[in-house]
DNA sequence: GCCGTTTTCGGCCCGACTGTTTTCAGTCG
């Protein structure tokens, strides 16, 4: 929380400074942003980082100097920064707010404000609806018409999109392009490439000769709400999804330079570009640039990498935390891939409160290529999920054996989504689980739990020896819940102890997320990438959960239903 | 205001699009 205030004030005195006309300002408003983004980005309270190491451990960050450093000072020890104050008083607007309306900037916000006196989105909408702006001088219908739609797309698309909403969008965008037959290469780049979890608008890049026919048909999509912008080789547009969408088409010798640049994130392209630079290179959206100006490395990423020295890095790696340096040394390692995934290890039916039965799943997870398939319903103290007492875990077994017998090759694995009840006890009998083939335990009661005591309750329960998998080890769900408290290193080294692995949830949980695997990866753990399927469609989540894992350097060895069935099998004993 | 294997001073990314204007300023990524 500390962080995202502290980095809206920066930002906000960076819009203030940029109304000034000292001559250095348009330098010193530079300086504010990217301090503003650096601290948004950190993993770690920056007032943490103060109290250990003080002003010096402030200036240490990237792009945070002297005069930065003691704000942040200020504002931990006294809740305020005088600069902010003064600026404030002298431009007393909701400049955050009127800022974030697409196509009205800092400027356009202080002429609005000095002539109008707004304020405020609220004053801003009185003066729209009294056509008042329109009036003012370098103003006309169409700014009036372009704040309206910049309100609209503000209000409409205040949050950001899961990336499993956003992907197949920005898919089914990419299928109607491809189908006219305008098009000789289509990327979908930006955060959605990188597989980040939530996705904030789509960047498609195009190779096409003929512009503006394509886009002609980009513009008038089916999904698209309106048209925020439309030139020949830029157009973008409001989805009714409520995300824009932008498009660029591209020389192809420019294509990959695009590809790359446009993927992020913006602190990797820094990074890399900083190495470019260092050779005397120039790396821009249209090529990697030698000192004679030639472009040697646009037309793919592979050869922007090469020629930089640098081993290729994919895009779920490009957050800036250290893969570049990983890069240079040539140690990228080779991540997991959908295609290694051998099965789906938290999976419920019917049986509980699944939707399709298992037969019907089986016949989904064959088709998928999968070689086994772990059935895991809820247990009894989940009484709305229908979850089941050992009595009934017996019955249910019972069927899967015989199901079994007649799949051949093909496995359904005896499992349970097992509750950890509050007190660390597990919701079954340890003659019930010790029969099952996979026992995937999770918390779903008395979230709110201290720190401690949570982490104590999921530490008991896996020293138990009886659970094979923690699922979804953190209880967050994207957009709608946050993470419990927990310790996740004690969880982790709890489950190095008792051999356990830790899930990786495909659903719109995607827990654990990419910094908690970089996190709990340097202990001796295994992972399991579950779609935790309550049908058939939810097979198709698998892609968002090894995205997540790719974002975590998970490699292939590392996750448990990469195994083929013999040797899962083998450890899952253990 | 920040930063430094060319520099502690003098640089700091820049091109596309838009609207309003007759050549450009503002905004965005």
């Amino acid at each position: 929380m500390e962080n995202k205030e502290i980095a809206a004030i920066l930002d906000e005195i960076a819009s203030m400074l940029s109304i000034e006309e000292r001559p250095t300002s348009m330098f010193e408003v530079r300086a504010y942003r990217k301090a503003a983004q650096v601290i948004d980005g950190l993993q770690e309270p920056i007032e943490g980082i103060y109290a250990k190491g003080g002003l010096d451990a402030l200036m240490e960050l990237p792009g945070i100097g002297k005069s930065i450093a003691g704000h942040i000072e200020e504002y931990i020890k006294t809740g305020k920064i005088r600069k902010y104050e003064e600026l404030k008083k002298k431009y007393p607007i909701d400049m955050a707010g009127l800022t974030s309306i697409t196509g009205l900037g800092a400027k356009t916000a202080i002429t609005l404000y000095k002539k109008l006196g707004i304020k405020d989105i609220d004053d801003l909408k009185k003066a729209l609806a009294e056509h008042r702006i329109s009036k003012l001088e370098g103003f006309g219908e169409r700014s009036e018409e372009s704040i309206k739609k910049g309100i609209s797309i503000y209000e409409g698309s205040k949050g950001r999109l899961l990336i499993s909403d956003a992907l197949p969008i920005a898919e089914e965008i990419a299928t109607q392009l491809m189908d006219s037959g305008l098009i000789e290469k289509l990327v979908i780049a930006g955060s959605t490439r990188r597989m980040k979890e939530t996705v904030g608008d789509l960047d498609i890049l195009a190779i096409s000769k003929k512009g503006k026919e394509v886009m002609d048909l980009f513009t008038s999509l089916k999904m698209v709400s309106s048209v925020v912008q439309k030139g020949p080789t830029k157009s973008a547009v409001l989805l009714k999804a409520g995300l824009t969408c932008d498009i660029r088409v591209l020389e192809p010798e420019s294509f990959g330079a695009a590809v790359q640049y446009f993927t992020g994130s913006r602190d990797h392209n820094i990074q890399v570009r900083t190495i470019a630079v260092r050779k005397g290179y120039k790396l821009n959206e249209y090529g990697l640039f030698d000192k004679n100006d030639r472009n040697i490395g646009g037309i793919d990423e592979e050869s922007i990498y090469a020629k930089l020295g640098l081993q290729y890095i994919p895009p779920e790696m490009r957050e800036a935390r250290g893969e570049v340096a990983l890069a240079i040394a040539k140690k990228i390692p080779r991540l997991v891939e959908i295609g290694d995934i051998n099965g789906d290890l938290h999976t419920h039916t019917k049986a509980t409160d699944g939707q399709n039965s298992i037969e019907e799943m089986v016949a989904a997870a064959q088709k998928l290529g999968y070689k086994y398939l772990a059935n895991t319903e809820h247990t009894k103290s989940l009484y709305i999920a229908k979850g089941m007492d050992d009595k009934q875990f017996a019955v249910h077994m019972a069927k899967i054996d015989k199901l079994n017998e007649k799949l051949g090759k093909f496995k359904i694995l005896k499992g349970v989504e097992l509750d950890i009840l509050k007190d660390g006890s597990l919701d079954l009998g340890a003659p019930t689980l010790k029969k099952m083939d996979c026992v995937v335990a999770a918390v779903h009661s008395s979230l709110s739990m201290k720190k401690e005591e949570m982490t104590k309750r999921v530490v008991k329960a896996l020293d138990t020896g009886l659970v094979h998998i923690l699922a979804h080890p953190t209880g967050r769900i994207v957009g709608e819940r946050e993470a419990y408290e927990i310790d996740l290193e004690k969880v982790a080294e709890a489950a190095e102890r008792n051999g356990v692995a830790l899930e990786v949830n495909a659903q719109r949980r995607l827990d654990l997320n990419d910094t908690n695997i970089l996190l709990v990866s340097k202990y001796k753990v295994m992972f399991a990438i579950d779609t935790d399927a309550h049908n058939t469609t939810h097979f198709q989540l698998m892609r968002y959960g090894v995205g997540t894992a790719r974002r975590g350097w998970l490699t292939k060895d590392r996750v448990m239903n990469t195994l083929p069935i013999e040797k899962l099998l083998k450890v899952l004993k253990k």
